[in-house]
DNA sequence: CAAATCGTAACAAGACAAGTAACATGATAC
DNA sequence: GTATCATGTTACTTGTCTTGTTACGATTTG
């Protein structure tokens, strides 16, 4: 659990969701991250929130995918999931008045918001649809691969 | 402790190392970090094995910087340290051979790789006197400020 | 009503930096 | 040469955050 792969995981919900136009249900989804479905509604809450997905209850519910993947990006979806910490380093926050701990966290600081603007601008230009088509470019390159788990 | 701030820390402390032209215990750089002396020993062993700095047993000993800050980068702190992990996010691992999966991984990771490769760029181009010229500026700016711990 | 399905709260597990305690080792002072 | 100072190292605990799990309530369909 060494990293936080929420982002990663939506994603590939995402697009799966697209490919099937039935609703799939949490158990389903569950199984295709490999783990349980307490997990897909947390996680998938806020997709629902933002409009991108519905979920609906009852006999024959589940979730559905409701905008089209060339409106979604990248960065839309890491803000739906609540824009979770990118980094894991940081500011030490030892003696906050000292000036050298101030300018050594200022220049660490502009550093690392001059690389969270690019990582954010590259998920703003990506849509879902574009890795969607990378997704069909290999199927057709391998045809043979069976690219499936059990869904 | 939500982030992981070696990197700041260290920092910190060389630039201070330079200002006092005596060595350091392990607990006064404790005192300065508002941590203990074995964090200091523990964080600071990779920096004396990359001849940033050099620790002295015995009566008298402590810890001294032994190259210019000019001659240091954030960078080289940063490997000196362990290179720790960057990124708080990650790739998902559920379902190695689903093809949505790795399209969906290898266009994070793309993004991610740039974002990476703009930081460390940037803490390659900077040099710890620069910093130290920034603390300086700041201190002359408000030559009010109390500016120090109890080192 | 029964079964399916989501919503939510509460709690346990795993990972990792940070904090702490204990003890060995080496260097200096007297 | 002994006491003291200081680092080196190991082992253990703590804090925090995502992930996993269990339990229960609410809603929809058959
Ligand atoms: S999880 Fe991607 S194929 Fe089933
Ligand atoms: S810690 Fe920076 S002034 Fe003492």
């Amino acid at each position: 659990m060494r990293n936080d792969s929420r982002l990663s995981r939506m994603l590939h919900v995402l697009i799966h969701m697209d490919k099937h136009q039935h609703s799939a249900t949490s158990d389903m989804i569950a199984k295709m991250l490999n783990t349980n479905p307490v997990v897909v509604r947390r996680t998938m809450a806020g997709l629902r929130e933002q409009g991108y997905v519905r979920s609906e209850k009852g006999h024959g519910g589940g979730w559905t995918l409701v905008r089209p993947l060339s409106d979604i990006t990248l960065l839309d979806v890491y803000r739906a999931i609540g824009e979770p910490h990118l980094f894991a380093i940081g500011p030490a926050d030892d003696q906050p008045q000292c000036l050298v701990e101030q300018a050594v966290n200022i220049a660490l600081g502009d550093a690392m918001k001059e690389a969270q603007a690019l990582l954010l601008r590259r998920l703003d230009s990506v849509t879902l649809d574009k890795i969607a088509a990378d997704f069909e470019a290999k199927l057709t390159a391998h045809p043979a691969t069976s690219y499936s788990c059990a869904s």
